[in-house]
DNA sequence: CCTTATAGGGATTAATTTATGCGTACTTGC
DNA sequence: GCAAGTACGCATAAATTAATCCCTATAAGG
C-alpha cells in the first residue's frame, strides 16, 4: 500500500523536483553503488549494513518505480536479482559526484557544524 | 527548545554530510535566494510565499547555527534584519546550480515519474 | 535435518520534519 | 487610536519518513 500524500508536490524548480524524488536516506548512495558495479540487492545491502534490509528494498523500488534504476529478475533455482541503471539514473551520477565532493573537500567544517 | 536526535548522525561520505545540513525542504532555495539579493526576511517570505514564516525562519536560522548564512540585525527605529552567505554558503552555490540544472533539463520525464 | 544463503512483504511503531495556533513588541501612516 | 508593516518565538498538531516485528519460499552444503 502506498502512502499517499495529503500535501501536494511542489514542481516549481529543478530543486524540488529532484528533492521530491530523491530525497531517500539511502537513495543516491544506492545509484552510486550501482554505477560501480555493486547490483545485487544482498551486495547492496552488504556495502550500506547499517541500513535495514527492509529499507534499502524500499529505497530501491522506489528508484524502479520513478525510473532510476531497472530491475532484472533472472529465473534461476536460486533467486537472483540485478539492479541497473536506466538513462535517467545516469544522468544523475555527475551530481551525485558533484554533491559528495563537495561534501568532502568541507568535510572538517561540516563535521563542526554537526556537532552545534 | 533544539530537537534531540535519537538515531546518530551519519558523516561517513559527502553525501551523508550534504544531507544532514542541507536536506530542510526550504534551505538551499534559501540559499539561492539570498545569493541572488533578496537578504531580508520578509523579502525572502514572498518570494517563497508558499512556505509558512515560522518554517522558514526556522531553516533558515539552522543555516545560521551551521554557518551557511550569516545574519545581521541592524539597530534601527523599525526592526531590520538582513542575511548573507558565508564563505561556506558560497561554496554551495555551484552544487545548487547543478542540482537545479539537472532538474529543470529532466523536467519533463521528472514531472511524469511524480505521478507514478 | 538443520543452517545459511537467495529474495521478498504486510503491518505497525518510532523518529523526524513540517505546519499551525496563538502570542510578543515596536513604528509609521491615516 | 487603529491598521499594517517590521521581526520573532513557544508549544503543539499533523504529515512524512525510517525502522522494526513477524512472516513466506526455495536451494545448496554439511
Amino acid at each position: 500500500m502506498k502512502y499517499e500524500k495529503k500535501i501536494p508536490m511542489r514542481k516549481d524548480c529543478g530543486l524540488h523536483l529532484f528533492k521530491e524524488l530523491l530525497n531517500g536516506k539511502w537513495k543516491l548512495m544506492l545509484i552510486y553503488y550501482i554505477s560501480t558495479g555493486f547490483k545485487r540487492p544482498g551486495e547492496l545491502q552488504r556495502k550500506i549494513c547499517t541500513a535495514d534490509r527492509r529499507v534499502l528494498a524500499n529505497q530501491l523500488n522506489e528508484l524502479v518505480v520513478h525510473g532510476f534504476v531497472s530491475k532484472v529478475i533472472f529465473d534461476t533455482k536460486v533467486p537472483k536479482v540485478e539492479y541497473e541503471l536506466t538513462d535517467l539514473g545516469k544522468s544523475l551520477l555527475p551530481v551525485i559526484l558533484n554533491l559528495e565532493a563537495w561534501g568532502e573537500s568541507n568535510r572538517a567544517v561540516l563535521e563542526r557544524a554537526l556537532t552545534v
